[in-house]
DNA sequence: ATCATTGCAAACTGTTTGCATCAAG
DNA sequence: CTTGATGCAAACAGTTTGCAATGAT
């Protein structure tokens, strides 16, 4: 079913490779921290982080997840992403992409977006000629597109308190 | 230039209209608050309402705020929008529309977003059977862009900066 | 007279910092 | 031996709550 299989080692040498590529060591704390990212590819909050790796018996304090927490982000090994309900959650895929949003869980998942045209652009609202030109001094970065959603585990939620 | 000029006294009765239809009453503290932002058409944070407030000679209290605000956003009157900077501020446009958003400052205007088509379908990343499966159950309810940029006043920041 | 609203102060949550201790180069 | 990492506890920012005083019906 996996035609490839991440060895332990493996993946271990691939963070080790990571934090070493932007000039962080290699601790302890920072490697339990990227191997849960990596492996669970999930958006964790800093305190699902805490008790994930209390789970796994290797706990890390408050303090030294999130100072390393904002020095992997600085580095750029991490992104920080807020979502619409506020909480901030951590996403280890460093590419362009987009999220997928539970409204009720606050789930995040990352997708492409099919169907998106390249350039995305904006017009005011409401649509005033001066409106048009102030627009039309900003420099447009890049769009970011989050769908808000209803995920599988909570539909069925609602389905059971409707029944 | 404004073909329809709005008298205070009718911006008054509609924001006195407004509360009454959601069953609110239109006390001095939710009167203020949302005439300052249907005037303004600013995207405030809770300090900045507050620092407007105290400005315009009608201060009022934090706790009154927050409990304003709350109450706001639960009768539909308002939105709170998180911004990718993990600010949260409200946001009185009720239409459905996208955001173009300050990356330096976080400044935040309304837009609509051309060339968007209507529906807009996820597609999982990394692309494999069982996430398709997976993603397929989400029910996705709406998509929100936000389209990130540098305002022309930060532009021109940088600009001098670099000079 | 009753019930909602205000606003102070205290509580609370999520995050950051000061600092003593410990580990690595 | 010098520098960086850890983790406790205290500080902090933004928000919420308990409660007494006030205002509206």
């Amino acid at each position: 079913m996996a035609p490839v299989m991440r060895l332990p080692t493996e993946r271990g040498e691939d963070v080790q490779r990571r934090l070493e590529a932007v000039g962080l060591r290699p601790t302890l704390a920072r490697r339990l921290v990227l191997e849960l990212l990596y492996e669970t590819n999930c958006h964790y909050t800093a305190e699902e982080m805490l008790e994930a790796l209390r789970a796994r018996g290797t706990p890390l304090s408050v303090a030294t997840l999130y100072q390393n927490l904002r020095q992997l982000v600085e580095r750029g090994l991490l992104r920080k992403v807020t979502g619409p309900d506020g909480v901030v959650r951590y996403d280890a895929n460093l590419e362009p992409h987009h999220h997928l949003i539970c409204r009720r869980c606050g789930r995040m998942v990352d997708v492409a977006v099919e169907g998106l045209p390249a350039t995305l652009r904006p017009v005011p609202l409401p649509t005033t000629p001066s409106a048009e030109r102030e627009l039309a001094r900003w420099r447009v970065l890049a769009p970011h597109v989050e769908l808000e959603a209803i995920c599988p585990s909570c539909q069925e939620q609602e389905e059971a308190f409707h029944a």
